[in-house]
DNA sequence: ACACAAGTTCGACACGGTGTCGACAGAGCC
DNA sequence: GGCTCTGTCGACACCGTGTCGAACTTGTGT
């Protein structure tokens, strides 16, 4: 058995040995011994648990590059559909791979690279959606409101917390078969429903400061 | 120096060490040589580094528990100040105390004590929030859409993860001074708008299940 | 056939953090 | 003075990590 496969033997348990339970509960001992080696010749192919994730997470992100490129790109014709297509991609990744998402979760509390690249794509998908909802408001299918980015930035969050609580299993949360109907529905009400409310947000002019005194 | 005295002191290090950095990088010895004694002695009033952690946490939630207390109840007069004074509320906590915030994400994934915690906390703003939807859309101010406890639970969850953000320094994020108003303008639409689209969520019948198959 | 190097495995070690235990010290009471 | 209750402490055992050097394998050139 050569060192490539060796190699993807360590993947392979650690996938499932994710699936299982939560990263800190795994040893390199758990990894290196379900891939039939000693630990420390573990240590020969990844420099440390982390490596592994990060090997895992990879993949995924390399997934989601490609998806990328052949994703729909006429929202105007069915803004509904199309947002619902690209969320859904999203919802499938992580739902069939949950283990490593609850673990990169994990992960990004103690080490910078995985945070960096979590970062990395989250930051993708805010740039995405912030180019289509500017877009949309362009095309004046979607009004003014809460400034792009920060749309943008609170429904990935939004986004990636549910799928996290999913991946968890924590509670509360949204019963699965319908989380994406949430989602969906709460990203077409953001971006193009309007409130019966005078300006919610200030129209142009200088920011509202946070209203609270600080002595409370 | 009394035991309650020292125990408050383990507490104030605590709480002024996570100011500074991540709980993983704070040992059972910082705190107790914090507080002046030695190891040994901080087991005495702490059974671990997570106890002082849910000690700090109790408080807040205690804060918590008094605020909704006064918290405004004539929603009908004014939807957009209440649903800021009421975020408002949360964002200033998380904000003066994001260390414990910062922890208390970090502890979640190895102490099942602070995920219950948190878990319960999360449930009594989900309750409340789809009260709320629940009442607005009874009273005709709020369109139907979305069922409101998954509404208010989306809607919770990206708050957490907004705060988080913020409370972690990690990017994305929200600059701090918009964060506020950028979270009540989605809540604001998100309840209260309606879509241009015919049935976003199907109007009553049977529900739509996931769009796409596995095999992507 | 031989030696040599590169690739691979392993046992042993040191380290750092955790939690426990038994010994001990002071304070207050009898 | 002896007792117990409350704290304090040093020493220990444990576990997981990462490193190192010694060994074993395999293929290649001569």
């Amino acid at each position: 058995m050569s060192a490539d496969e060796r190699e993807r033997e360590i993947l392979l348990t650690a996938e499932s040995l994710l699936a299982e339970r939560p990263l800190h509960e795994i040893s390199v001992d758990d990894l290196a011994s379900g891939a039939g080696l000693s630990r420390s010749a573990f240590y020969f192919y990844f420099a440390s648990k982390e490596q592994v994730l990060l090997s895992l997470l990879d993949r995924l992100v390399e997934d989601q590059l490609v998806e990328e490129r052949d994703a729909p790109r006429n929202l105007a014709d069915d803004p509904p559909g199309v947002w619902r297509h690209v969320l859904g991609a999203s919802f499938e990744r992580w739902s069939a791979h949950r283990g490593v998402l609850r673990a990169t979760m994990e992960a990004r509390a103690t080490s910078a690279e995985v945070r960096e690249v979590w970062s990395r794509l989250l930051e993708r998908f805010v740039d995405r959606t912030t180019a289509a909802i500017d877009a949309e408001r362009v095309r004046g299918a979607a009004p003014a409101g809460v400034p792009a980015r920060d749309l943008a930035i609170c429904l990935n969050l939004m986004n990636e917390k549910v799928f996290e609580t999913m991946a968890a299993g924590a509670q509360p949360a949204v019963e699965e078969a319908a989380t994406l109907d949430a989602l969906v529905g709460v990203w077409l009400t953001a971006i193009y429903g309007a409130t019966p409310f005078p300006a919610a947000a200030p129209p142009a002019g200088r920011q509202r400061r946070l209203s609270r005194s600080r002595h409370a």
